[in-house]
DNA sequence: AGCACGATTAACT
DNA sequence: GTTAATCGTGCTC
């Protein structure tokens, strides 16, 4: 009945599971209304070797979630001004997360816009900072599990993409990061247009 | 207890 | 292209 993605789904290779979630859709459930999109870009965080992953720091507070089971949300403020949301990935004990950049807005559109101000649509959630305020997201939301029925954020089926449309390249925003970790090429994206004409 | 910095964004010039 | 906003986190003293 429940059409959530399971916790096996997440429970993969961090780098494959950023790659299979592009083209599916991220729901945010607030009371009985969905607001949704189909995600279009992600990168993969993987690993205390990998320099640009918060776990580069081992087990603290904040990096605890994604030693856990996965499917959890990990949400963590940046700037000091914006939530970013990832999903945690690999078995228990092994870090991992991956962290959902843009979304193609499908559903609650009208509320969308009403959090994003005078933005407007195209800039709505193309930046992981702009689809936590989109869909209401916030430390209240860290560690929930996005498998059970009753999740308030989580994955299911979206757009059937060619393989061949999902780009791969470097990870955003890593200008301090040491090679090879600043470069590898961990974020997956799918251009917007792809999505609107169909595939 | 203090400090430097960041997986960003929006509003500038 | 440049820059301010703003604070939790992990590290050093």
């Amino acid at each position: 009945m429940s059409n959530h993605f399971p916790e096996s789904f997440f429970s993969r290779d961090t780098v494959q599971v950023a790659r299979d979630l592009v083209g599916k859709r991220l729901v945010r459930l607030e009371g009985n209304q969905r607001i949704s999109g189909i995600i279009l870009e992600t990168e993969a965080y993987r690993g205390e070797e990998d320099l640009a992953c918060h776990c580069r720091a081992g087990r603290t507070p904040r990096t605890e979630i994604m030693y856990g089971p996965a499917g959890r949300a990990y949400i963590y403020l940046i700037y000091g001004m914006y939530w970013l949301l990832n999903f945690v990935t690999e078995s228990e004990g092994s870090p991992g997360a991956v962290l959902i950049r843009a979304l193609a807005p499908e559903e609650g559109k009208e509320k969308i816009s009403q959090r994003r101000g005078n933005q407007p649509e195209k800039h709505w959630t193309d930046g992981p900072g702009k689809i936590c305020i989109a869909l209401g997201i916030n430390a209240d939301f860290n560690g929930l599990n996005s498998c059970t029925p009753q999740a308030k954020i989580f994955v299911e089926n979206g757009q059937d993409l060619d393989p061949g449309l999902i780009h791969t390249g470097p990870r955003v925003g890593l200008e301090s990061v040491p090679e090879p970790w600043r470069s590898i090429p961990w974020r997956f994206v799918v251009n917007y247009q792809h999505l609107l004409y169909g595939s």
